[in-house]
DNA sequence: ATATTACTGAGACAAAGTATCGTCAATCGC
DNA sequence: GCGATTGACGATACTTTGTCTCAGTAATAT
């Protein structure tokens, strides 16, 4: 039952309540993850959890992202980076390509025109990608 | 001059106009990009061109996406597709999942959304990129 | 024809994972 | 609580999608 294992992380209690098991190891992952407020790559988590193997590290970030807590999406040159998923809504985001920032977005409306363009498409649409590229106010600001 | 060198091939021409060689190992890197109307990946190609080493098709590829005359896009989880660029203006990308095949698409809206956007950003939008996933006719059609 | 420069192939290296396997730990049944 | 079962772990090899280096070769310039 939950209240024995009850934690403060999202991310553990998503992965609890799909029946995966909440150990040390994946304690420490979490909280690495959970102190990185503008995303990661998983390399930079395996930099934050020494003693812990890094395909460990892959497997949690990968369960992570199947039970939809943590959002995966890719800098232009196809790079990906990881960002915790704080609503749960369906949502893009803008990345900094100075610091790699990330933000959620929500536009309704694009997701409207998606919806019409399906007349237009061959085929059925089952899935759609969309990032925005961005530079931060902090890196034009440090760009002078 | 141009005459001398004038192939049929867009993707040829593109790099010839940029100053860059059209050398025989080219030619025929390019033609199997051309023979390839759904999209392609990079390995396809090494594949079609016994002999030519795997790091000049590389090259090549990237060489042709530079110069915008083939598109790079990626299927969900991140492996990249690649296909000739036949319009040159700005637009996205329909891919189906089951066979890969990519089909151009413009959608003047959600440019236009996206402009929109910037107001609610922190800092200045850079650039973006959107897929949009398909099943295609002919995949439906086989999945009876 | 020679000099210059770009291009090429082989192979090492890199980033982002995934697969295998023997060991170990968390949970379940009792 | 205790052993059995199942899942998780770490190490390491392997895969995919490239990039880098370097010596040799082809294309252009003069
Ligand atoms: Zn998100
Ligand atoms: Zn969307
Ligand atoms: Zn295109
Ligand atoms: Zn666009």
């Amino acid at each position: 039952m939950r209240s024995a294992l009850a934690t403060d992380s999202d991310l553990l209690n998503a992965i609890e309540d799909r029946g995966y098991r909440i150990t040390s190891t994946r304690r420490v992952i979490a909280g690495a993850i959970e102190e990185s407020p503008d995303g990661f790559t998983a390399e930079q988590i395996c930099g934050r959890v020494p003693g812990v193997g890094r395909a460990t590290v892959y497997r949690a970030i990968k369960l992570f992202h199947e039970v939809e807590v943590i959002c995966k999406m890719a800098l232009p040159d196809g790079a990906p980076r990881y960002a915790v998923d704080t609503g749960g809504r369906h949502h893009h985001h803008t990345i900094c390509t100075g610091c790699g920032a990330v933000q959620d977005f929500r536009a309704s409306t694009i997701e409207r025109v998606l919806k019409a363009i399906e007349a237009d498409v061959d085929g059925q649409i089952t899935g759609h990608r969309m990032e925005i590229y961005v530079t931060c106010q902090t890196c034009l600001a440090s760009a002078d």
